[in-house]
DNA sequence: CCTAAATATCCCTTTACAGGAATATTCACC
DNA sequence: GGTGAATATTCCTGTAAAGGGATATTTAGG
């Protein structure tokens, strides 16, 4: 799995701008202004997003329309996909691990 | 969304962990030589998966099995939920979002 | 008890990154 | 062309976190 999408979203502010934008797009101003954020560490916040392709830009006059990207949600869900089997079937394979360190135990003894 | 368990999976070598561990439960030393790195190493990104309620680990002997935990993944799986809809459906509302822009300057010029 | 294996912890150094403040850039509009 | 609004960029500083190395801890087994 991308870990560059992961850290991207592993920042509180930028969790926060990805929650608001699953409503709408909204521009630069508008994001620091919703979270009280200064409008310099928006846009660096933004930039992160956007090159971890969470995000597109799109320029109107002198403003950034910015909007989510499905992209990486998709993979999310896709490499989440694999975990899915933990909850939806019995899943809990420790008691055969411990038979198995218990075989190789035995092994050595040898 | 829990910001832990981003960074906690925003760290390559711990993104590795999991997804090995997503086979079976295995220990740190285990861990250790699957992704090639030292044992004092692995045992603290063991640390932050665990804090970060990622995995358990169980004591046995003098070894440490570590197993997944599925709770943060139903919870990554419930928050993709409300982001399903972008892929799922037709979702672009951009347009609707430059009109409103638009409407908006409209409201100014009064 | 003593030893060796498995693991955790500590200390140190380096690096990445977030925030603050100032400044540069771009665009619409008069 | 000059001005102000929206946004990006730069520089600086502090801090958190990762890796390396050494050491402490726990446990089984002789």
């Amino acid at each position: 799995m991308n870990t560059n999408v992961m850290s991207a979203l592993a920042e509180p502010n930028r969790m926060q701008i990805v929650e608001l934008l699953r409503e709408n797009p909204l521009t630069v101003g508008e994001i620091a202004d919703s979270l009280q954020l200064r409008q310099p560490q928006a846009s660096k916040h933004l930039r992160v997003l956007s090159e971890a392709g969470l995000i597109e830009v799109q320029a109107v006059a002198n403003r950034r329309i910015c909007k989510l990207r499905p992209d990486p949600f998709k993979e999310l869900d896709t490499w989440l996909e694999s975990y899915r089997h933990m909850w939806e079937e019995r899943y809990d394979r420790l008691d055969d691990y411990l038979l198995e360190l218990q075989s190789q135990e035995l092994d050595k003894e040898k």
